[in-house]
DNA sequence: CATATTTGTCTATTTATCTAGACAATTAGA
DNA sequence: TCTAATTGTCTAGATAAATAGACAAATATG
């Protein structure tokens, strides 16, 4: 017997689509890759069997589960991405392998003054001019992660017209003369995501996001880049390597 | 004008409490502390005046709001605890001039054979006889996380009953004989919370959970302990630390 | 004190979600 | 081919969520 709440705001069918996800992540069905029957499955979470149906259709929408008719109900997907965060994390370098095609646009850039948070990130004073880049990610022509990022407007003063054309941090880092750098810290949370995050990555209300709050730097210490990535959670997961310096040569 | 999405198996009046949450830890209403009126509201979310009371009253009896008949409604509490991920995590350490206390309590401990991802954390083959612990986390008396531990029952027999009495996975360490230990590898994703781990953190359905699934191990690389752990993300955030050896003497 | 603004409570109605049951359609296996 | 087990579709009714409006109660302000 599974639990699900009632007037929770939470629909039943919506719970249980959670759980069956979570379970598939968990390998629970693995064997064969087909879920219990509808009416066990009802039993199991102590609803109707339309409920479970509810979850089950919302789940095929989304292309986790398989759905025949006569035969049972089958997982379709499984895998998440995996991305990689350590000292020296790199967007693009990060996902190679495991995508074919990573395809990411500037969605808008604007200079602005520094935040608390973005002075603090960025070892400026508060109210200095940054520029601010809004930057959308898919592989595989899937959204992944929306990013927005500050850097020192008085450093780089054209750095989304140098970005537009590479599309890498890293690339326009090194049009800069800067040829290394590290990332000094990562903050990671989770939320529901907001409606932009929403829009951005095409997720549906209630959807996780996994935000990311990073500060990148010289190796010497002076920072280069503050940002806020947050990530689809149902489509990626952060591995955070903790190797030590020798990675970095 | 922001978006709430009908028959999405979240109720509008959840989706506006969420959308409120992040608002507040985005610093959104923070002068003075007061959100704006319930009919401004339910203007900006285009629905009605008690659906925006419905999500107010479940922010309030989470302790988020605090509502005063005839002056407003107004933020109660904001901050989220710091939880330090880096080479040298130590559970027990990491919150230590955050909180007042730190109470956990092992829940259940039972030998087992390793599944497939606790046979490659630790380094043994599938099926290896391994101690399974289960531990939750309080701060200040507010559930923080759950978490399973998996370590090598052969190298570790009365691991349990040594836990049972220090409650520090280091101290238990240390009573084996071994002084040191670093984290070699933290993986990071977001879910919506599953039963138990709703059950133990005291969450409602719908909740987030923060997983961490990480391996440490000796200084020479010989693995000690797999563990899973499932923080409230509501709570709590994570701070990855990417500096380099230095902090470990 | 008078007034405007705010939250609190009540009733009524509409819409969405969940339950219940019956039976059809498809598939697998004896 | 017959049967059991599965998913698909329909109807009907009960429960929960959301809308709508009216007015009360508390607070702040001039």
């Amino acid at each position: 017997m599974e639990f699900v709440e009632r007037r929770s705001g939470i629909s039943l069918w919506r719970q249980i689509a959670d759980q069956i996800r979570i379970a598939i992540s968990n390998g629970e069905f693995d064997e064969g890759g087909a879920l219990p029957g509808e009416l066990a499955l009802a039993k199991r979470f102590e609803v109707n069997r339309h409920t479970v149906r509810s979850a089950i259709a919302s789940l095929a929408r989304e292309g986790v589960l398989r759905v025949e008719q006569g035969r049972g109900t089958f997982i379709a997907r499984h895998t998440k991405l995996q991305y990689p965060i350590g000292r020296r994390t790199r967007f693009s370098a990060g996902l190679a392998g495991q995508i074919r095609s990573l395809d990411g646009y500037l969605k808008s850039h604007t200079s602005e003054g520094a935040a608390g948070n973005v002075a603090r990130g960025l070892a400026l004073e508060p109210g200095a001019q940054v520029l601010r880049l809004e930057r959308v990610s898919s592989a595989d022509g899937v959204p992944i992660s929306r990013g927005v990022s500050w850097v020192d407007a008085a450093r780089f003063p054209d750095f989304a017209d140098r970005y537009e054309s590479s599309k890498s941090i890293t690339a326009v880092l090194n049009s800069y003369g800067i040829a290394d750098y590290v990332r000094i810290s990562t903050r990671i949370s989770a939320h529901h995501a907001d409606p932009a995050t929403l829009e951005d990555l095409k997720l549906s209300p209630g959807a996780i996001a996994l935000r990311t709050e990073a500060v990148n730097a010289e190796v010497e210490g002076q920072r280069l880049e503050y940002s806020h990535t947050y990530f689809a959670a149902d489509r990626i997961e952060l591995d955070i390597d903790h190797t030590a310096v020798a990675a970095a040569l």
